[in-house]
DNA sequence: CCTCAAGAAGACTTTTTTTATCTTTTTATG
DNA sequence: CATAAAAAGATAAAAAAAGTCTTCTTGAGG
């Protein structure tokens, strides 16, 4: 349970390894793919998620690529597992307004709010440059 | 992300049910699913992975059906999840043993260690007692 | 000992999600 | 205009989740 899709894990390695590159270098995605060992026609859907969101910034053309969209202490773990995995939801019921018929006389709806804000705090507290430092 | 399965939900649904009913009377299953709204067949799977594990006492043939396995308030909200899901493992890293060929230089491996323990811990202090009266 | 009422177990099917890959399009450079 | 790169969309294969069906085992009551 709970288990982080390879998709997630990809993101991650992803823009970990560029944030540990030089700031202002542009990085080929077929040149992450390879460091970091994953398919590079998956990476490259991963890297377009980052960049709709502006977590990467992307050149295209000739001596195109990808830098981080902010600095590496801006960009945080819940940022990169959110935009490619979705909101961190335990269970359906804690997702706001949509809530199951039960919600209402559910005592184990609090539990999951709980496990969700804990998890957010932890993953929003940990920055890429952090991570790629080290 | 993190999101618990159908069968997670059944499970605990199913469960916090027979938890809620007077300590001594074997529920029929049928009865059960019907109550919390489950597919019998699933739910059947379910209980007796519950019963295997000793979650919950089963009894066949005429007048048969299920009762917990021990007191209420001694079955935690992780005894549940961890029965049907698995161990809550954020990521593979995690895994003790089976680490990943990048687990030692892993910054990342720490913070899903932390995940991991935060949330077993908010689930274990949860008890069956305390979703079933609520 | 026979019948019936339950759960146990295993095989199987369907659906959904994940994990890709391939092709075409757009954008930028020189 | 040719080339290099990312963007976008369609498609395919594999894995996991969700659910069903059939057969087996166990126990109670007559």
């Amino acid at each position: 349970m709970m288990e982080l899709t390879r998709k997630g894990e990809y993101a991650i390695r992803g823009i970990v390894y560029l944030a540990s590159r030089p700031t202002d270098q542009v990085c080929l995605l077929s040149d992450i793919a390879a460091a970091v060992d994953v398919p590079p026609t998956f990476l490259a859907k991963i890297f377009q998620q980052f960049s709709k969101i502006g977590l990467v910034k992307s050149y295209r053309g000739t001596g195109g690529g990808f830098i981080l969209g902010r600095p590496a202490d801006k960009i945080t773990l819940l940022d990169v597992v959110e935009a490619v995995e979705g909101p961190i939801i335990p269970n359906r019921c804690v997702i706001n307004g949509i809530d199951c018929d039960r919600s209402s006389s559910c005592n184990v709806h609090p539990v999951w709010m709980n496990v969700q804000s804990q998890v957010r705090g932890i993953l929003d507290k940990v920055t890429l440059k952090e991570l790629a430092e080290g």
